[in-house]
DNA sequence: GCAACCTCTGAGCCCGCTCTCAGTGACCGA
DNA sequence: TCGGTCACTGAGAGCGGGCTCAGAGGTTGC
């Protein structure tokens, strides 16, 4: 009970609609990626379990029963694709994201994705694979969230993840594809300082090196679409970090 | 004084959700510093344990299954990270808080405040890694803390500890960071008296050389800012300290 | 193959923050 | 009443965090 409960705070509940907790198998083997990225999946609410081969993904499977499953194509006894083969006998059902290279077989994947699956290429961040996790749960009807929908709300301003759109008081805001990702880190913990390493770590990739200046810049960038003109909802909190609020009424 | 004592007066109660102490290990290889911090840490209502180098770590978190972790990322055997492996294996939801100098490899930080982990870089206040540590378990749903949420309340002054914000009779009030950590340790201590010495130590990072005089501007700069024009809490008690209440009713 | 866009680096500037110094006021014991 | 200590506060120097601009390199789409 006490270690298993995600999170005290204020982030939507993610859980199984029998109430439990949504399980995933982690499989990579790279030790260090899977490390992070089971933290990262925990730290999201779900129950998490690493496996750093083929064999051991599927005698994993068969005891976790996972609602859904992050692969990696390349493997170093079989590739993902058999070990696929192999759970969705265990579990038809089950949510799977591919993780792959950059330029590796579009194709099979694209047969693949066809199927509901999903994936994402490396070096990806962090905030992408827990963003496109909970999509595939929420498409298949699997999650039970407390706010329904793909909708993030902060004050006036709203983001439809599917979608890829952002409002604010009703207005249309053009964001690229890391300011979406920032923004969409800052709204899913609002009225809460986040610090620069913090941000870096979800919303860049994990293979980036650059320093913290970025998140200075693209900061600077998202006031200038999300704050123009209007009271500002991003604040900086000096030596802590950035804050998203709602306007003070 | 007594530091086996857990803590004092009113302070808000820090327990497991099955009622026991927190237990904590910290690992340090420099012996004072590690000593000041479980001193630290125990005052705060910890159960304490130390550990010199990456070995004696893991041995150690097999005996105590601490619910957190201090962990030095420059060990004389091991880096920190090896350590936090063997430790997950023991331990997979301890929360870690690391410490590492200011400047010292970047890279080697990243990914590690994705999971939920943090960390603080020396030199540090003890105030901020207690502050930080009782985040990460908060956080992590662990702690069963008297009062829910992040909130410190000592009258009608109002501390958001995770939006950094602080208001007063439901106005506003901004401070920089200094400012911010010593309020902090007052409403952690309400109606108790803090020596300037006292003030110094939790306040201001351990390497810090400088007077006791600054405490006094300090607290000079948050009566402008709190008390401004209103029944003042800031109490000085001539000889000891100072002492933050809530007005009399 | 070109244009538009996106991402990131580097440099420079600004301003808030921290702390020192010094001067004044408050309190206390003799 | 007086001298001495303790506390408060104003002024200002120095520093570093944070913001912005300009531009290089890479990618995408036409």
């Amino acid at each position: 009970m006490n270690t298993s409960r995600p999170r005290g705070s204020g982030r939507p509940t993610l859980t199984r609609t029998d109430g439990a907790l949504l399980r995933v198998l982690v499989v990579d083997d790279d030790p260090d990626l899977a490390e992070v990225l089971s933290g990262a999946l925990r730290y999201d609410g779900w129950q998490v379990r690493t496996a750093g081969d083929g064999v051991s993904a599927v005698a994993a499977a068969r005891e976790l029963l996972p609602d859904a499953i992050v692969l990696d194509v390349m493997l170093p006894d079989t590739d993902g694709f058999a070990v696929l083969r192999s759970l969705r006998a265990v579990r038809p059902d089950v949510c799977v994201l591919f993780l792959t290279a950059r330029d590796a077989v579009e194709d099979r994947i694209a047969g693949i994705t066809a199927g509901g699956d999903d994936y994402v290429t490396k070096p990806f961040s962090l905030e992408e694979v827990v963003a496109r996790l909970r999509g595939l749960l929420r498409r298949a009807g699997m999650a039970r969230q407390s706010e329904e929908g793909p909708r993030l709300t902060v004050g006036d301003l709203i983001m439809d993840e599917e979608a890829h759109e952002v409002t604010r008081g009703g207005e249309l805001v053009e964001l690229s594809p890391t300011e979406f990702e920032l923004l969409r880190f800052l709204m899913r913990n609002p009225r809460r300082v986040l610090s620069k390493a913090q941000i870096l770590d979800r919303v860049w990739s994990y293979d980036f090196g650059g320093q913290a200046h970025v998140v200075e810049l693209y900061i600077s960038y998202l006031r200038k679409k999300v704050d123009a003109g209007r009271s500002p909802m991003i604040h900086t909190v000096r030596g802590a970090g950035y804050v998203l609020k709602p306007v003070a009424r």
